[in-house]
DNA sequence: CGCAATATCCAACGGACGTTGGATATTCGG
DNA sequence: CCGAATATCCAACGTCCGTTGGATATTGCG
C-alpha cells in the first residue's frame, strides 16, 4: 500500500490522472476540521465528505487517523516556520544597526506574524490544541515550533545584551505577545471580529511592543 | 471482582448522607479529566473509574454527559467569578484614590488572578477549550465569564477616563494579560514549570503592568 | 420489624467510530 | 488495444461509546 508519502513522481514513475483526492487536498480539509473541533470530534467519514470521496479513499491515501493528524501539524508548522524564519533573520540583522532599526525590525516581525495568522486562522486552532494535549505532539513541537520560537527569543536576548532593549525575560515577552495574537485570531475563528477589530488589534500589538521595549534614555 | 481485603461497601450502598459518589465528587473528577483531554476524549466509564464507581452510577447522578460537562463549566466559572469579583471591586475603589493606589490595586488584582489560576490549573484547560469550541459554551459564557471580564475592562476604562492610565483599548490589554497568565498555567499543566518559573512569570506580569500603564508624567 | 427509597452494579442495546478486504472503474505504459 | 496499476467505492468487522432497564443491597422512617 502506497500511503501518505506522495507517490514519487520521479522520471519514469507512472502517474495516475484521475485522482480527485490528493493527499494535499485531504490534509488541507482535515486541518481545518481538526483546528475547529479537535481530533476526537472529527471522524474520518467527515474528512472524506469534506473532500467528496469515500472514507476508504482517505485511508488509502493517508493511512491512519493519527498519521493524518500529524500531517496536518507538520504542514501547519512548516508553513509557519517558512513564513517567519526570514522575518526573524531580518530582525536579527536590524539589531546590529542600532536601536532605531532594531525596533523597526521587531515591528516588522510582529506584522509578518499577524499577517500569517490572520491569513491561516486554522493554525491557531491546531497550535492551541497542541498546548492542551502536549504529549500528543511532542516530537512535532521539537521539529518545527521550538526552534522558531527559540530563534525569536534569542533575537530579543541579543538585543537585551546589546543594551538596545530592556526585558530580562525575553521568552516570557515573546510568549505573551504570541498568545495575544492567537487570542486575537481565536476571535476571528469564532467570527466575532471584523476589519475594525483587526486594525485595532494590530495597533495594540505595536503599542505593546513600544511599551514593553521602551527606547533607552 | 471483589477483593476480600478491601473494605469496599458492597453493591447497593445507599444512604443519601454518605454515598461514595456525590455529584460534587463526580464533577470535580470530571472537570480535571475534561480540562486535560477534552470533552470527546473522556468517556463516562473513565469518569466513573476516577470516582471508583460504575458508569451507571455517574449517569444516575449527573444525567447525560453534556449535562456533566456543563456542570464542570458552571462550577469552574463560578469559582473564578467568586475569586475575582471582590478583587475587581477593590481595584475600582483604588482608582478613586489617585494614580498610586490605582496601580497598587491593579497589581493586587493581577496577583489574585495568578494565585487563583495557579491553584486550579484545570480552569485554564476548560477556559481554552471554551475558546476553541465557542458554540458549545455560549450560554455559560454569558452567565459567568463575560460579566467578569467586562467588569475588569470597565475598571481600566474608568482609569483611562480619569487620566490615571493610558491604554486606549483596555479590553485588548486585559485580554493580552489574561491569555499570558493562561499560557503560564498551560506550562504548569504540562509539568514543565517549577517554583522558579512561577516567580519569574509573576515578576514579568507586574513588569508588564508597569510598562503597559506607565505613570503619567 | 416492614416498607419505601435509592445508591449502586451488571448486562445489554443501538449507534458511531476507525479500519479493511475486495470489487469496480479509470488511466497509463507498451 | 491489452494488461498492469491504482484511485475509488461498497460493505462489513470489531470496538468503544453513551445510555438504560432491571436486579440488589442498604438505609431511613413508620
Amino acid at each position: 500500500m502506497e500511503r501518505m508519502t506522495t507517490p514519487r513522481r520521479g522520471p519514469g514513475r507512472p502517474r495516475r490522472a484521475d485522482q480527485r483526492a490528493t493527499p494535499d487536498v485531504i490534509i488541507e480539509a482535515a486541518a481545518g476540521l481538526f483546528a475547529r473541533r479537535g481530533f476526537d470530534a472529527v471522524g474520518m467519514r467527515e474528512v472524506a465528505a469534506a473532500c467528496g470521496v469515500d472514507v476508504a479513499t482517505v485511508h488509502h491515501h493517508v493511512g491512519t487517523k493519527a498519521a493524518l493528524y500529524e500531517c496536518c501539524f507538520a504542514r501547519v508548522f512548516a508553513a509557519e516556520s517558512e513564513a517567519l524564519t526570514r522575518a526573524v533573520a531580518t530582525a536579527r540583522d536590524g539589531l546590529a544597526a542600532g536601536p532605531g532599526p532594531a525596533m523597526a525590525a521587531l515591528h516588522e516581525l510582529v506584522d509578518v506574524f499577524i499577517d500569517f495568522l490572520e491569513d491561516r486562522p486554522e493554525v491557531t486552532g491546531l497550535w492551541l490544541r497542541r498546548w492542551l494535549e502536549p504529549d500528543r505532539h511532542a516530537e512535532l513541537d521539537q521539529r518545527y515550533s521550538e526552534p522558531l520560537y527559540r530563534a525569536v527569543e534569542q533575537v530579543l536576548a541579543e538585543a537585551d545584551a546589546a543594551g538596545v532593549l530592556s526585558e530580562p525575560q525575553p521568552h516570557l515577552a515573546v510568549r505573551s505577545l504570541v498568545w495575544s495574537v492567537h487570542a486575537h485570531v481565536v476571535g476571528l475563528l469564532s467570527g466575532a471580529n471584523g476589519a475594525r477589530q483587526r486594525r485595532e488589534f494590530r495597533a495594540f500589538a505595536h503599542r505593546w511592543l513600544d511599551r514593553m521595549y521602551p527606547p533607552p534614555a
